[in-house]
RNA sequence: GCUGACGUAGCUCAAUUUGGAAGAGCGGCUGAUUUGUAAUCAGCAGGUUGCGGGUUCAAGUCCCGCCGUCAGCUCCA
């Protein structure tokens, strides 16, 4: 090959050779004219790079476009939408500083230093602007600089300073352009703000500069943007999906729980309903626990600060203590725990264990006391008052493996019961934790060959792990694809040095055991939270608060319907009566709206015949009319086999 | 914790812009109605406008502090 010319390797498979420095955009012109015009920027091996860059180093090309559902032409899409907005952002408030504003998963946004926060009225301003750059449809123009072209360029601009100053003696640093704003940036960019197609401008919130509280905070713009409108349509109907299923507004409107100002802020007061569903995935989980081998233990929800001490939570977490109680004449204070792990290891050590009692499962259903920051609370998702389904696992180093996968077993039986879909996200050995190298390579391919032996797909999240052990989360998805932390299985090398913890192995020698933290349902608040979400209220039998609404049609008939009632709460169902001198109508269209499964009329003819007039949630179907015993039968299968229907 | 917005009856919201007698619907209670598949009718009760200060002849409305909620940041089960 002659110098100055390359050899692409083009999408079909076929070799071209090209000058050295021709842009993509020329030669999706040599390949095709049409290609050229349709294409929104260029992928040289992982790489995506503008139409408009120059390539210099051989490789596989193929071409991005609007319509290939690629998530890396999205991703070009939204970082260029991002422009645009900083570009509206800057045409208004010429002195505005600008920080980052990146592409993320479902959109975009970029954040600015300006004198007063946005408006609602000031993004409406900023989304009509925005609509005047895509029509004068400006190119993007990339430029590449030295470094001391670009600190002339961003003088003005301390936040792009700061960020030219990381980029490495070396590297690249470049420049995008359109219209009147410039910015620092690595792109790639869609060839002109004229393709930046369906975007919304959705709303501005202060987000610190680099994430970090210390410094100063800037106001971040969100936004998103589709190539199809009725991609960016389906979008909005999904965030007001989203707003319909909040478990807050349905935890009211189902009485299922509260938060009182009164009692304090992230403590959940769980009403009766509420507390049903609670029971209910308690019992489901308590009866699973008996039969895989775990015991029960209830530790006290005070201590003297002697046990937090030992344990390292007053060092390493009591900003997330509540403060020490003081008792007169005492020298310890008390405190209000925050986790379980203590108490489970005190009675661990409570005695002197052998390795034929390996592994001890112990199990608590328990409720700490966090004091998280108040600006992170939120409805039943994150709380003060959590309500944990804890264990703590002791083992021998070499059953580490065997529980880890007995631990996902259970998982994947619980979600599946719940018809939740999840994934595994691998945390492994920080920079900064405790140690030494062998011992984590032991746990974390332990974890590793566990997920592994399960065949689960996972993520890893390298560096992700406490300081103290590698963990395992789950994140299941709901209804409508969101993600949510659920189980968290935790590997602990502290704690069990901490409190000295061992048994007598068979060669008569003390050995250090290995101990997991793990919580499947994580915890009950956030877990029913996410319930409420997923099930948008309506909740299948097995869950529901109520089965069966019971309605007499008229006052004569309360006895017949009292006794169908009855038969329900014999079957071990959960059943109300609704005889309040209402309409028939408005009683129906009142246990609809509280979302029960079923609704069972008792009219004089049902009562007669033995039967009530069934009517199931949500079906279009007419109401049935069956024997009681066989409406019974049919809602206790339903609940005993925990049917999602 | 930080930034901003918000806080009116049990709930959802008017009245706040421009200071001038706190209102509606739903829900609740009482009565009438006895109902056949998504709202029967009437009457009544219900508010120290989150709490505490201040400005003013007058504050739900303007100012300050606190509490709480919401959107995020950070953090996390």
């Amino acid at each position: 090959m002659s110098a100055g010319k390359l050899k692409l390797v083009l999408q079909d498979g076929s070799e071209v050779e090209v000058e050295h420095g021709i842009s993509a955009r020329e030669l999706a012109e040599q390949v095709d004219g049409d290609l050229a015009a349709k294409a929104i920027a260029a992928k040289l091996d992982d790489e995506i790079i503008d139409l408009t860059r120059p390539i210099t180093r051989p490789g596989k090309i193929r071409f991005l476009f609007e319509d290939d559902g690629d998530e890396d032409s999205l991703y070009v899409l939204r970082h260029s939408a991002a422009h645009v907005l900083a570009t509206a952002v800057r045409s208004l408030w010429p002195n505005a500083g600008i920080g980052f504003g990146p592409p993320i998963a479902e959109g975009f946004y970029y954040d600015f230093d300006v004198e007063q926060p946005f408006t609602p009225e000031d993004l409406e301003r900023i989304e009509a602007r925005m609509a005047e750059i895509v029509a004068a449809d400006q190119d993007f123009e990339r430029r590449e600089v030295e470094r001391g072209e670009a600190q002339q360029l961003f003088s003005d601009d301390p936040y792009k300073l700061e960020r030219l100053e990381e980029i490495e003696e070396g590297d690249v640093i470049s420049v995008y352009r359109d219209g009147d704003f410039l910015d620092l940036c690595r792109g790639p960019h869609l060839p002109s703000t004229g393709r930046v197609g369906n975007y919304k401008v959705l709303h501005a919130a202060g987000a610190y500069w680099r994430g970090d509280e210390r410094r100063p905070m800037l106001q971040r713009i969100y936004g998103t943007s589709f190539f199809e409108n009725s991609h960016l349509e389906e979008h909005l109907r999904r965030l007001e999906e989203a707003r319909r299923r909040d478990h807050r507004l349905l935890g009211k409107e189902l009485d299922l729980f509260s938060i009182q100002e009164d009692v304090g802020p992230g403590l959940i007061h769980w009403h009766p309903k509420g507390a049903m569903i609670q029971f209910v995935l308690r019992r489901f989980l308590e009866d699973e626990l008996l039969r895989r081998g775990y015991e029960f233990v209830y530790t006290p929800h005070i201590s003297r600060e002697t046990l937090f001490r030992r344990s390292g939570h007053l060092q390493g977490y009591s900003e997330v203590m509540f403060p020490a109680m003081e008792m007169e004449g005492e020298k310890e204070n008390y405190r209000v725990k925050p986790m379980n792990c203590p108490g489970h290891m005190a009675i661990y050590a409570s005695r002197q264990r052998s390795y034929r009692d390996l592994p001890v499962r112990y199990a608590e259903i328990a409720s700490d006391y966090r004091n998280e920051k108040s600006g992170t609370l939120h409805g039943m998702l994150r709380v003060r008052g959590l309500t944990m389904d804890d264990a703590h696992i002791f083992c021998r180093p070499d059953q580490v493996e065997d529980e880890i996968y007995a631990m996902l077993d259970l998982a994947d039986y619980i979600y599946g019961t719940f018809g939740l879909r999840y994934r595994l996200d691998l945390s492994t050995r920080p920079a900064k934790r405790i140690g030494s190298d062998e011992v984590w390579d032991e746990a974390e391919d332990a974890l590793r060959s566990a997920v592994e032996r399960r065949e689960l797909t996972y993520a890893v999240d390298v560096g992700g792990g406490a300081f103290y052990g590698p963990k395992i989360d789950v994140k299941f998805l709901d209804a409508i694809g969101r993600e949510w932390q659920g189980s968290t299985i935790q590997l602990d090398f502290v704690l069990p040095e901490k409190f000295d913890l061992n048994y007598v192995g068979a060669d008569n020698q003390k050995h250090r055991p290995a101990m997991i933290h793990r919580a499947i349902y994580g915890t009950f608040e956030r877990f029913v939270g996410g319930l409420i979400e997923h099930f948008a209220g309506a909740f299948p039998v097995w869950l529901a608060p109520v089965q069966v609404g019971v309605i007499p049609v008229s006052d004569e008939l309360d006895e017949p319907a009292r006794a169908v009632q009855q038969a329900l709460l014999d079957a071990g169902l959960r059943a109300e009566l609704d005889n309040r001198s209402e309409t028939l109508s408005y009683r129906i269209r009142d246990g609809e709206l509280q979302k029960l499964p079923y609704l069972a009329v008792v009219g004089k003819r049902e009562a007669d015949g033995g039967t009530v007039a069934v009517r199931r949630r949500g079906a279009d179907q007419k109401q049935l009319v069956i024997p009681v015993a066989q409406f019974i039968e049919q809602v206790a299968e339903e609940d005993r086999s925990r049917a999602l229907i």
